[in-house]
DNA sequence: TTGTATGCGTTATCAA
DNA sequence: TTGATAACGCATACAA
């Protein structure tokens, strides 16, 4: 009955339909669909608004509504510099649209992700952004289940749940190596940590490249669980070098790693890319920065994090994509790193900013 | 009036009172508040929220209790790794409790956050995590008035609006010079990007000790508001380098910057510790794995997000800290950059692993 | 410790 | 295009 204002003095929608003199429901269209009413009422209900400084009440939205404005968003891990650039793109597409983000950090463990997508779903979220196509059955039953749009991110593959970008990391270890093979390198070393399932992906391109050359040696693959860091990166080919003395070549999967079998180099007084070529994944911006300067293969992270969100909400809003799988891509930044072997006494430590070259290879999809 | 089942078939805590043969009102106190309840009915009804796989809806709750579970976090910048980490800290610190992250970034503008903060305020937040001390009148008006805890993180100083967690970017920019002044180093050079306020406090300790040695030149002094990068580290080092060529070290306002300048240093066949001391600001991993290894002022980024979230929840639920301001101190980390000059002919790249020795200097409050 | 009555602010449904 | 009525699912206030 006729309570005049609420009791902690918010303003709601029936101050604001009062002083519009218009019912209740008629203020509410105005903010989900303006173009349902008509030029007066809609002048009216605007300015009543503006004038008492109305703010909507989401809870009361949600309950009558029965859905949410949120977008969960689930990644492996917040320390990544990669997944970094992801959400900043995720955030950038989301602010300025009614929704808003809800992160959740599933640290690399699938049973973690299966016990978050649950939480997420009991709240009925407008949709969903899930790191990768290795979910467990039983996430991606729920997935399938779910009656929000979804986009998977990070990597393409066969069977998306819904929506689906990113690229091929298969494809882009196989570009890696055959630019190092381009340059004359033959025996080239595979440097990985965490192997989360990208990174596994990015070792089965290597492989498969490395077997296509006929260079494939187990005993050039040296790769650990732990998280990934510089100081590992140094670590690792400590390894890889005790083992296989004569190496050409690293691929390193990621650039941390890079950055550290460089200082390794250094320390031992390796030369680079005399005597080793040093090539990366990701083309984090110190790669550009290095001496000698790292090759490394480019991802669109920050890209695929803002379109990610951007189709998202169009599938929300009904405007679903012509294309639900979208490839991205990559490109093979051809640096000093790992350039031609034997190459024409160019000191390591020659000036910075030279070109960088760079081939484009988009991925094929499946 | 007798709704038996909700149209979409959703278990409501109605469902759960009438298994466990209890009121509704007892069912919501077992989650709330199980201490409330009897033993006997205690169990009865988590037994039947059990079976019948009740989840709460949070909208109804936020409604009907007039306020949500939500920790708004406003924090400038996305992709800096200081801020990944305190991110970190704080999905650490508020996984397993009630509440959830709302995250939003301002860019290092403070309308921005102003705009954000009226955003979140509007929603009704359990508590509020804010970055640093440097809010516009506005924005500190809008957290005194509001009616939840807040927490300022990152830096600490005086007149706090609630709480305060993080250390004094004076102090240790001053613990940084003088440990270079302790290594025989005279001549420092500052180098810093963004120039937001925490960087520029640092500069602050920068010019008052070196002030104090009778040794400030504004000529010392590079910076630039372009966002901080390696490659500007490289850069901006350069500049400093035309205008005073016979610097002894330099003291940089973040290690990217500080791994810039070694890669020119590098470049340019700078001796580093040798000719040019370097100096950075957080200690990020890789710095430990440079050659030669990189001195910078720790700073405990996880630690102060996991303690601000951990202080915030525990305000929410009405346990105040005893103390609301926590300074987090520093260290500075010594190794092989900033070692002394004119050293015994130790060669840059001598063998990694060199104890890092440290020097605890806790901020002072004042 | 437990229960009753009522309100939270909005939207869905259906009718005009 | 507009409006009346009835949810939406839970918590507060107060009483027992």
């Amino acid at each position: 009955m006729g309570r005049k204002r609420t009791k902690s003095g918010k303003i709601r929608l029936a101050e604001v339909a009062e002083l519009a003199g218009v019912s209740p429901i008629t203020a509410s269209r105005f903010f989900r669909n303006p173009e349902a009413l008509s030029v007066a009422k809609r002048t009216r209900v605007e300015s009543a608004a503006k004038e008492l400084g109305y703010v909507p009440n989401l809870a009361a939205r949600a309950l009558a509504s029965q859905r949410t404005e949120v977008i969960g968003v689930l990644i492996p891990s917040l320390t990544n510099n990669v997944f970094s650039d992801v959400l900043r793109g995720i955030y950038d597409a989301s602010e300025g649209s009614r929704y808003s983000i809800q992160l959740s950090n599933t640290r690399y463990s699938i049973l973690q992700e299966e016990k978050l997508l649950r939480l997420f779903l009991a709240q009925k979220p407008a949709g969903l952004i899930v790191t990768g196509i290795d979910q467990t059955a039983e996430s991606r039953a729920m997935l399938q289940a779910a009656d929000c749009p979804i986009v998977q991110i990070m990597e393409i593959g066969p069977d998306p749940v819904d929506m689906m970008i990113g690229f091929s990391h298969y494809d882009a270890a196989r570009a890696a190596i055959a630019h190092l093979f381009e340059q004359g390198h033959r025996k080239v070393g595979f440097v990985g940590a965490r192997m989360d399932p990208r990174v596994q992906r990015r070792l089965d391109g290597y492989v498969s490249a490395m077997k296509d050359a006929g260079s494939f040696d187990q005993r050039l693959v040296v790769t650990t669980a732990t998280p990934t860091s510089v100081t590992l990166g140094g670590a690792l080919f400590t390894d890889l070098l005790a083992r296989e003395p004569d190496i050409d070549a690293v691929f390193c999967a990621n650039d941390d790693l890079a950055l550290g079998v460089l200082f390794e180099c250094r320390r031992r007084e390796i030369a680079v890319p005399g005597q080793i070529a040093i090539v990366g994944f990701n083309d984090l911006e110190f790669m550009a920065a290095a001496v000698p300067t790292l090759t490394s293969v480019r991802t669109n992270r920050y890209e695929m994090g803002k379109t990610a969100a951007t189709m998202l909400i169009d599938a929300i809003e009904g405007r679903r994509p012509e294309q639900p799988v979208l490839d991205l891509g990559f490109k093979v930044i051809e640096r000093q790193s790992s350039s031609a072997r034997r190459s024409d006494s160019r000191p390591a430590v020659s000036g910075a900013g030279a070109a960088n070259k760079m081939i484009a290879l988009p991925s094929s999809h499946d």
